[in-house]
RNA sequence: GGGGAUGUGGUGGAGUUGGUUACCACGCCGGCCUGUCACGCCGGAGGUCGCGAGUUCGAGUCUCGUCAUCCUCGCCA
């Protein structure tokens, strides 16, 4: 750095630093020639500083000044000096001063950008990923990445403070049936045989609890081999935790004393409210599993108003053990054809056959389906969903299933359309007694619906006997503002139990011990009752910072196939590596 | 695996019913300029229109295929 040692960053040059010598080091963000005097515009990570060179002070310093480009890295001395009358620029931090070089030295020259260093994005996602390390340069995405630092860092706090331990766990560990895909490692010193990445520390985590470790906590990666969305990458970062000797409400109040933590440490207001709902209620009321509880627009059942009726789509539904459920748009009247046709296509994405309307007008009753229905029922179907002029009832007729899909992601198709949601707020919500098992129609067979290890309520024990769909489980998932931020349960501790879930999965005996003799086997030297939480950490971090994809929050990120543009990971290896692992591949390798 | 959107100088976009030399902004290069801060002014360079077929006298534009990026259904214990 050609002897200097910086003194200040550049965006914390202040007024009070006038007449001082600094040393600054950064990138030159932007440079205007007045020909007599050059300003240039100098970034690092804390912000701008105007610098002025004058040929004044140094004629050949001007020279080099002339010829800095963009993102050149340069370092040098200057004084501090006040910015004359009427030249205080007020976007700036630093605007009350600039720094009139003394000394310039040009660290690294830099070729001309291909993306634009600048707050707003102006190129599109593909530059932006394949040149990463210069979209990271742009605030924006430093601020995203310093949110994220700092919401680990208030984990950690509120963690340590409640005598949680940050243990590691491995990464290279064992392939599990059940859940996502895995990623495979071959060993080399095994050959044939695989690790898999881990989709989630669960064992391991359970086992430092038959460790008596008590409480365990970690900010860790987590790897699944599943097709990407914009809050899904293929590795991802979960704050896992797990406690013994605490009851479900123990670990959601503790829980939310870290979501507090983590609110007010980044500068917003302590949320106070996290209400609950059952899985039921959830998807009765919202038609999802996490539902955005930021406005109203419930599901209302109609299936009881029209099950006689001569509308045989509505009537025959019924009958056959589905249901007719409606949202009520209010003051949407006025919906054209072509509107509700295009609701009508979003709900088809979901399953659904037809989306029946209701137009509820000051002279009456507008509707494709009045014709097949008597005036007492349309009559009953308009007060049971409080329908008032000007009110655009929709109607769904299908499985509950299709019913809760289409309709309660139409409710969030209409909500954003119609700006009903405040963006600026947020509203969580526990959802609680999650059915344990769901039936698997093309496996034949129940699977679970949060994690084998997760314990039954207390008061359905016995209907795992028969009854095993009905019974209800300790899993809960806290959402914030519809998203899925954290899910967990208490855990089975007792090995006969576990093993009858594994009976209950289908789970043959053998496959039972080969997959997790381990665990039952440590259960069986004394398990502390014992459960816990996994947060996805992007997803938080994402919502703080008000962005529509965690993308925005993983400094390094991949792209919809799973690729990274940047490192053009994955990629062939050569043929002695796969030997050496005894591994064959079975594609065509296409000549480069 | 399915549905949808997009792809045009370095970047972001426009490009009509298929018809002269593909346009605009920013950036880049050169010149001028001592108070700018998205500096300004003058001049200049830069394009296999993602790729491959096809239709046509003629394709950035139409058709088919393919690749890439994004959104999404399935999938994600």
């Amino acid at each position: 750095m050609k002897g200097l040692s910086r003194t200040h960053y550049c965006g914390d040059v202040r007024s009070e630093q006038v007449g001082e010598e600094v040393t600054l080091m950064g990138w030159v963000q932007r440079r205007r020639d007045h020909g007599g005097v050059i300003f240039v515009d100098l970034r690092d990570r804390f912000g701008l500083v105007q610098v002025v060179f004058s040929p004044e002070v140094s004629e050949p310093m001007f020279e080099v000044a002339n010829d800095l480009r963009k993102e050149y890295v340069i370092a040098l001395k200057a004084e501090v000096r006040a910015r004359p009358d009427g030249m205080v620029n007020e976007d700036l931090k630093t605007g009350e001063i600039e720094v009139y070089a003394t000394e310039l030295h040009i660290l690294d020259e830099a070729n001309t950008p291909p993306i634009f260093i600048e707050d707003e994005i102006n190129s599109g996602e593909e530059m932006r990923l394949k040149y990463r390390y210069l979209d990271l340069r742009r605030k924006p995405m430093q601020d995203n990445l310093i949110l994220r630092h700092k919401v680990k860092k208030a984990v950690r706090d509120y963690l340590d403070s409640n005598d949680f331990l940050e243990i590691e766990t491995p990464i290279l560990t064992k392939s599990t049936p059940e859940g996502a895909r895995d990623y495979l490692v071959p060993s080399r010193v095994n050959g044939g045989k695989f690790f898999a990445l881990p989709q989630s520390p669960q064992l391991f985590k359970q086992l430092l609890m038959v460790s008596g470790m008590e409480r365990y906590y970690q900010i860790t990666r987590c790897f699944r081999d599943e097709d990407l969305r914009a809050d899904r990458q293929p590795e991802f970062t979960q704050i896992d935790l797990e406690v013994s000797f605490m009851n479900m409400d123990e670990i959601l109040s503790l829980v939310e004393g870290m979501i507090q933590e983590i609110f007010v440490s980044v500068g917003y207001d302590k949320p106070e409210d996290f209400p609950h709902i059952t899985y039921k209620e959830a998807m009765d009321r919202f038609g999802s599993d996490r539902p955005d509880m930021r406005f109203e627009m419930e599901l209302i059942d109609i299936s009881e108003v029209v099950k006689d009726s001569q509308f045989k789509v509505f009537s025959g539904t019924v009958a056959k053990g589905g249901q007719v459920k409606g949202i009520n748009a209010k003051g949407c009247a006025d919906f054209s054809r072509k509107n509700i046709d295009d609701l009508t296509d979003y709900v088809g994405i979901y399953g659904a056959k037809g989306l029946a309307w209701i137009k509820v007008e000051e002279d009456g009753i507008k509707s494709q389906i009045a014709k097949f229905l008597s005036e007492e029922e349309l009559d009953n179907i308009v007060s049971t969903m409080g329908g008032e002029a000007g009110d655009l009832l929709l109607f769904v007729a299908d499985s509950p299933k299709v019913v809760a899909a289409s309709l309660g992601n139409l409710r969030l198709k209409l909500a954003k359309g119609l700006e009903l949601i405040d963006e600026g707020k947020f509203e969580f919500v526990w959802v609680t007694d999650f059915p344990l098992f769901e039936w698997d129609e093309d496996e034949k067979r129940y699977v679970s619906l949060h994690h084998p290890f997760t314990m039954p309520k207390d008061e359905d024990m016995d209907l795992l006997e028969g009854d095993a769909d009905k019974v209800l489980s300790q899993a809960y998932d806290l959402v914030l503002n519809g998203i899925e931020i954290g899910g967990g349960s208490i855990r089975i501790n007792d090995s006969e139990l576990q093993e009858k879930i594994f009976n209950l999965l289908n789970m043959k005996e053998d496959e039972i011990e080969e997959k997790f003799g381990f665990l039952l086997e440590a259960f069986k030297y004394g398990a502390p009752p014992h459960g816990g939480i996994a947060f996805g950490l992007d997803r938080l971090v994402m919502l703080l910072g008000g962005l529509e994809s965690i993308r925005d929050v993983i400094a390094f990120p991949k792209t919809q196939r799973a690729t990274c543009l940047l490192t053009e990971a994955p990629s062939f290896v050569d043929q002695k590596q796969l030997e050496e692992l005894s591994l064959e591949v079975d594609i065509e390798i296409e000549e480069e």
